[in-house]
Parts: structure tokens; sequence; C-alpha cells
DNA sequence: TATTTATCGATATACTATTATCGATAAAGT
DNA sequence: ACTTTATCGATAATAGTATATCGATAAATA
């Protein structure tokens, strides 16, 4: 009874990462006709392994490959579809109006990844009971009511990183449970809140130094020359 | 002469997105007075181990911290902000002005990371000799042109999916070496390209379903009452 | 001055993720 | 019908990352 269903649950937060370009690429693929596609050619088109295509596909889907001819791509698509929640939306609220807030209440596609922004919030008396991208702003202290009113359990946080964790406690204190913030700070919450941080210092540090290396290596090797691997 | 200087190569990609945010704590207690802090009170902070940050604080600092004391604050900072490449300034250009490329364009805090957008490109011609946060947007065929005269090595995109690639390459051709990429597609370069994915279904893929997890967890809670850990 | 304590750095262990290997299988070619 | 080949799934090996342990040390305290 325990090992009956497929072990849905190991599932790597790196490969978690890796199925949305999976399902993007299996949509061209389906567009252009095609209903048949081998892990190694995935792996290929995404310069991975073609094992960790196969594992990470196997944790998706029940359905396997079939040697020789691959997978069922409209399948796939519905595996991964399903299992990413793509299916059925949630609801989140963001709070802070600013630019990128802005930004993202005005983006239309994130219905396609099962995420409805119904509200924003603000405390600006200048943008509150403004309309952007079709949902309104409203006061801050509208939004502990309208969490728990529309049983809301995803917060978005675009404030600067100063008010970044008193709006973050006010959600948790709301009922949220997941937070995507995108203030360059870390927030503190309690374990049974989920928080996913998107910061450009973040990724810049990654890009950078990156770079920094491989300028350095570039420069390097005019004098070392070293042997390819 | 190969061992002389410590290993500031080896430090992990995980450890490079960590010190951002050590930074905008250290930062914070400088502000606030403080002078002197342990790696205790930063894993504390960022709810991590405190080996974990020392090991991070090791591969990006000489100066280490002194028992009962801990690390200085200032020297850390230096010392983060410049194996991050805060102090010398990369240009960069941006490919897609629409609403996300706007928002970056607008955004003033990238020099504070090292990073200055000083054009933008686009296809269409209603935005194209706009002005956008103080940078000109030029049409497509100016791009190669500017990026070998200014010496532009990073490139933004921020087109649709659709278009990503073909703008990759062009990049390519016209000498940027890395790339950040906010497109939702996997772009295929030579090994010699760095790519950064900064990717909404990438997130969300990660938001949501550890969210689903929980809120099954939380169900399931009700009849099964695990015992706690 | 002796003892206690918080912290350090180094090393070892545990965990996670990726890549390699191998036998099995179904389609394609001879 | 037989052989070859591309692919599969499972398992093993490797690499990468995080956590735990331990002796050493400098500050604080008795």
């Amino acid at each position: 009874m325990e090992k009956d269903q497929k072990q849905y649950t190991s599932i790597s937060k790196q490969a978690l990462r890796r199925l949305p370009y999976y399902l993007n690429y299996l949509k061209r693929l389906r567009e252009s006709g095609v209903d048949k596609v081998s892990s190694t050619m995935i792996a290929k088109e995404m310069s991975l392994n073609d094992v960790q295509v196969r594992k990470d596909l196997a944790a998706v889907s029940k359905i396997g490959g079939k040697p020789r001819k691959g997978f069922d791509i409209e399948e796939l698509i519905m595996c991964i579809e399903s299992y990413l929640g793509y299916n059925n939306i949630n609801d989140a609220i963001l709070v802070g109006a600013g630019h990128l807030g802005r930004a993202l209440l005005s983006y239309t596609g994130f219905e396609d990844y099962g995420l409805r922004i119904v509200a924003a919030f603000d405390i600006d008396e200048n943008v509150v009971n403004t309309n952007i991208g079709g949902k309104i702003v409203f006061p801050m202290d509208k939004l502990s009511d309208i969490c728990n009113r529309l049983n809301i359990h995803i917060g978005i946080i675009t404030v600067p990183a100063s008010a970044a964790q008193s709006v973050c406690d006010l959600m948790v204190e709301s009922g949220i449970i997941a937070i995507w913030n995108f203030a360059p700070v870390h927030l503190s919450v309690n374990e049974n809140v989920i928080v996913h941080n998107e910061n450009i210092a973040e990724s810049l540090a990654l890009l950078s130094s990156q770079l920094a290396a491989r300028l350095n290596q570039k420069k390097n090797n005019l004098s070392i020359k070293e042997n390819p691997v």
C-alpha cells in the first residue's frame, strides 16, 4: 500500500526547475506535428544528460517510453502540466505596486502557470484604488481581511528591502503560506511557510562571477596554453 | 606558487548565491553601528548552518575571524563586494523593450551590483529611438556595431520566447559572452558563452509544487498524525 | 592566574544530484 | 527469420553540497 503509487514524492529541486523547459520544448514539438520524442533528443536540445532526462520524466509520468520510439509527447505534456499544477489555478495577492509590482500585475501569462493575481496592496495613497492590469490596488489594512475571505495562500512581495520583512509577517498572519519574494533580503519565517526568492543580486552574482572567471581564463590562456579537455 | 593564493576558485554556485544575502545583512549591521559578527549570528539570521557560513566566508576573504569575537564586518563587506565585482562595473545591453524590459531599464539599482545597461534594442519601430530610463532604444541592426564599438560582453534578453534564440545568436555573433535570459526557453549556445536563466515558470514550478505538497501534507496530517521530528 | 565559553578552522560524515554502465526490448534493416 | 540499433529502465559510480565533529584559541569571568 505504500509502494503502490510511484515515488512521486522524490523529485529534486533541480529536476523541478527543468520540467518547465521540457514542457516548453514538448509543446514546440507538438506544434510542428511530432508525436513521439526520445530522452536522447530532449537531452540534446537542453544540453543535458539523457539519463537525467529519463529520470526526471519517470518522476512525473507513470507511462514510460518505448525503445527506439521514445515517449508520447501528448501524454508527457499532460503529465508535466498536471504535476506542476497548471490545471488548477491558485489565487495570489501582490504587495508593492512599484515598477516591478506593476510589471507583474500587467503580465498576462501567469494563468498558464496556474497562478492568478487577484489583488494588489500598497501603502502609497496615490496608487491605492487605482487599477493596474485589471487588478485593484487596496490599502494595506485590507490585506488580512481579503486574504481570509478569499482563502488566499500565495503572496508576492515587491516592496523595497526595508519593508519586506514586515510585509512578510503580515502575510503570514493573514494565512499566506507560500511567498514569492522579489525583495533582496532573507525573510525569516517559521518552518510552515515556504519562501521562494527572486533576487536580482543573486542572479547577477552568479552571472558576473562566472563572467569574471571566463575573462580571466581567457587572459591566462594567452600565456599558459592549457591542453584542452 | 600554486598553493600560495587561497583556493578562490573553489566556491560553489549555491555559496555564490548566498553571498549577496550576507552582504545585505552585514550592511544592515554596519548601519546599526556593529563592527564584528560571528558566523553563528549570520547563520541564525539566514536560517543556515554556521559551518556553512564560515566556509562561504573563507572562500571569499583571507582574513579569518577571531574566537569569541567573530569577523570584522567592514573587512567582510569589502571582500564580498570585490569578490562579486561590485567595484568594477560591467556594461550590458538589453534586447526587448516590452513590459519587463522597460522595468529593467528603469531600475536604478543595477550599478550597485556592478552592472550598467547602456543601451536597449527592439524590433518595434514605435519604441525605437524612444528613451526609457535614460537609455535609448536602438533598432536591431545597430546591435552588432554598438556591442563591438563599446566592447560589451553582457546581454539581457527580454523578448518573447519565440524570438529568444535568434536574439541570442545575434548577441553571440556580436561578441556577447554572458547572457541574462528572461525568456522562458532554453538557449542553445556554444560552451564559451554563459547563460543565466531567469524564468518565471521555473520559479513557480518550485513554489507551487512545494505549496501543493504542503497542502497535501496538512490534509493527511488530520488523519495520519505523524510523530513530529 | 585558572577556568569557562564562544567561536574558529580543518576534517569527516551524510546527503543530494548527476553521470556512467548494463541488460532488456522493440522497431528497423538485411 | 536473423541481426543490428536506438532506446528504455534500473542500478552503480562519481561529483557536488551541506552538516556534524573535534581540537585549538582568544576573550570573558571567577
